[in-house]
DNA sequence: CATGAATGAGTATTCATTCAT
DNA sequence: GATGAATGAATACTCATTCAT
């Protein structure tokens, strides 16, 4: 009889690898080390997972499961804001994940775009749980135009995706340059939309 | 005196190693790979690469120049064109790159992330080359705003951000989404810009 | 719970390491004939050894144990035994030990030798082996000056390392010229002993 | 027509060798490194020297070659000069020769033997080079024994041996522990001969 | 003839996975 | 079931030697 659940026994294994994917990159993480660290045995960690492939798929579909979850904030984001804002909202979600957490978050996002670019079963899982972040997105931009902050006739799917987009290209920008911050990023959306003086 | 230049050779092997890079992942490109792909020996290899590090580092490098190439469309966009015009030529061009060169750039661009995040080296080389892609960005705001596409007092930095931000988001969709297009893309910035209604 | 102690298996390991260095030498002795000879796999080794270094380092250690070993001799060489005699004995049982063995125990004091010269690591194990040999060398010179048999004012720290240092002598003849025995070898200290005619 | 002679150039060679020989032993020596620190280009090196394995016995004969040189100490040590004063000269003169020669001869003995172990043809040249040492030392002894110093019936082939013998012993007291001389060594022959007292 | 770029077999080491206990 | 020692294919890198120029 096992002392804790299977779900726990898992969720141990799989944090334990998420912390040393995060730090270490997919393939620098030894199955060795996520014996280690999760404290159980090698026998028990296949028992749970029957590959270091399915463990990280189980890494990329929860870390992006984790950033789906930042997006909250967006219906938090209530009464009518600007976009620059929920944007705003969002990444500050997303560096708080990664303080709470323990395990800085973009990094692992990063290894999953790599690993979906050769497993065609990552792609799949990041396709799926993204597809959940892009509705809510387009149902955020559908909010923001019906309260007159974006033209009537916007196409608030173009506009949803747009304003994910920036998402990666935080990301990325965190990671080479050091300087990027939730504000100074999104407010690049905010001058954007600027009204142009009217000719 | 050698058959041919050191710098042909150079790009002989570098040209292998990207095209499996690209195709595999830095990690999963073995050197017996790229010596069997460059048609050269193992200590050939070595003579103009000390290390697997040393040649991943390079193709980094080459990567992000190739893609800071692109946004010589930028320049290209003169007379006054809006930012979604421009950010579009560009995405174009990112494609156009790749069916030219025979390998997936953005696919390396990933790679080259992933890398950055735990290299050193690799992110201050990915830092210098996007240096001049952010500048240039940002000279591109500046000249739609003095064109008055953009508000006078728009911050160009932050607009030319916002904009180099979207190229990420646009190379992880269209890994994840395979509906995204440079049109597709760039109608999001479009459309993020349409005036509300005057009140 | 494994098969065979993890002594025994690391002495297996050992054991076959010996053999291939005392025929071979330290540097041609590779990793993979070891991995043979000893009859388990890579992993298996490796589990052991951390490196083939480190394994080199035991052989070193064992080896001078070894040699260490036969100076036991010494102490059995009791009722007063002249120098000589007592060299002698030493250099027999060194013989026996390579017999008992089944490989070259001063073959493989010359590796050490040599492997002294660039580790440092491997010099101090020498060191301190030797260290022991050469006390027990200091006593037996000892206990013959207070038999009579040296004069009661020699310096036994000296006559002890004269006596020692025949060792590497005889290894070093043994392996150049064919024609050296226990005998012949410590013959030479006898005669150096002899009396010259009281004048 | 050659700048300078061949046994210039093979001299040339021969000194980057045993410089390097030296310092690394023989196996870390690298052929490259012999070009480069020779300044001559690996195919003149391979014009001078076959092989790797050739110019390793060339090192070895010069080495002991060297070591021979040294036993001429033992010809200028006339006037009536006991062992222990003749052994002491000899190893003077090694250390000496280190100096003047700017590399570690010693060392270069200790390769040289171990090389011995396995090659048989290292092992004829030392064989016949260390014969001429071995009548050098027995000459001495001879000397030694006419002019009283020794017993007349003394076997001058034994003491020459014994007292050949503890230069190897110096080499590897020297090599691991650090507090040997030339007088401390030589001394313990001093030692080993005192008159017990007469009965 | 001299050069030094190229060769490629050989080496130490790792690590996902299994299975005897 | 649970364990963790053992497996062994795979991998990056070296270096003595050659031979086209």
């Amino acid at each position: 009889m096992p002392k804790v659940s299977d779900e726990h026994r898992a969720a141990q294994i799989l944090d334990a690898a998420m912390r040393l994917a995060a730090t270490e990159g997919f393939h620098r993480m030894t199955m060795a080390e996520v014996v280690a660290v999760s404290g159980l045995s090698a026998g028990a960690v296949y028992g749970y997972f029957r590959s270091k492939q399915e463990l990280v798929r189980a890494i990329a579909q929860r870390a992006v499961g984790r950033i789906a979850t930042t997006i909250d904030a967006l219906a938090d984001a209530e009464p009518p804001v600007p976009p620059a804002e929920g944007l705003e909202a969002v990444l500050d979600r997303l560096l708080g994940l990664s303080d709470e957490l323990g395990y800085d978050v973009p990094a692992l996002a990063i290894q999953g775009w790599s690993e979906a670019t050769r497993d065609p079963e990552v792609r799949e899982i990041l396709g799926t749980e993204l597809l959940r972040v892009r509705r809510a997105w387009r149902d955020f931009a559908e909010r923001v135009r019906d309260r007159g902050l974006l033209s009537p006739e916007a196409d608030v799917d173009a506009v949803g995706n747009a304003l994910m987009a920036m998402l990666p290209g935080f990301i990325v920008f965190r990671t080479v340059f050091g300087d990027v911050t939730p504000r100074s990023h999104a407010s690049g959306v905010a001058e954007l939309m600027r009204q142009p003086p009217s000719r």
